[in-house]
DNA sequence: TATTGTTATACTCTATAACTATA
DNA sequence: TATAGTTATAGAGTATAACAATA
């Protein structure tokens, strides 16, 4: 009974690291980036995609967060970007210790572009799959994305 | 018309690269690591999941390949590696330049310890699931990685 | 005293170049 | 001469520790 499924999940464990490498390890990032112009090491193109899914301005602390890293590696990437005038940092009204970081305009074409040309490809390679499929693919992947985080921040405290 | 599809995956984009980074940068192999009571760099442990997952001696050459990576790389591991007893390295009987490399039966435990753990972590939070979502999900993720890996190799070319 | 961020430092991961041995 | 692998070296990515400023 388990054994099926137990099979079955076996088998696609293998895709989901593969999943993965294929975004992070492939040079996929460097094929968008060469597609769009932009020439930007991978931890600046993070950020820039951290505060475009944001939409808003971040503190630094955020940043990193999100982008799973501390804070020094932040600190000096961002050095690299305000240089660039690809984002630029405000005083944080809120906390005088704080600084929010914001895109620039030019910053924020870097970013919408990648976006832009990861989603054609993924469009593309998704070309022959009927809507309903497309749908249904989009639904399960949002699902498992969701319980899979919350699953392993539950799981955080056990240990 | 195409609008309403490109908001669709506009909005999933964010979660494939939530997965990559979750499944590379999170910590879940090191904490798949501690749990089996291994103690393991994440190259290391990538050769090991490589031979484990093809289920044979593998060249150097073949190892980088998987892993994405230049041959140096895996040669050092595989120096850690074999100091540990976790592979072995054989004489390729058809071609003495080569080094066919194989799991011991330590290595193998904890590949295969490895893989089991994550397996069933997967299989813990999709356990609200209903049988057919989880076929479906298994169903349309293989065909997904498989049709971008196509897509992605096939355009290799353009550029 | 705790927290935000920066500077300084060091370590891990990975690539490139130069070389050796076999084909 | 081309290919498989190794050794040597260098560079990117990231963490930790020590510090400054504000809360």
């Amino acid at each position: 009974m388990g054994d099926t499924e137990g099979g079955d999940l076996r088998s696609v464990l293998p895709r989901i690291m593969q999943l993965g490498n294929l975004m992070n390890r492939s040079g996929l990032g460097e094929r968008a980036m060469k597609r769009i112009g932009a020439d930007l090491d991978r931890p600046g193109l993070s950020i820039l995609l951290s505060l475009h899914m944001t939409g808003k301005a971040l503190r630094v602390g955020e940043i990193a967060d999100r982008m799973q890293v501390a804070g020094p590696h932040v600190t000096r990437h961002l050095h690299v970007l305000e240089r660039r005038r690809l984002v630029r940092g405000l005083p944080d009204p809120d906390d005088g210790r704080a600084r929010l970081v914001e895109l620039t305009p030019e910053g924020a074409e870097i970013a919408d572009g990648y976006v832009t040309t990861l989603l054609g490809w993924f469009g593309e390679a998704l070309a022959g799959w009927s809507p309903q499929d497309r749908r249904t693919f989009y639904d399960l992947l949002l699902r498992f994305t969701d319980d899979f985080a919350a699953f392993l921040s539950a799981s955080t405290d056990e240990d």
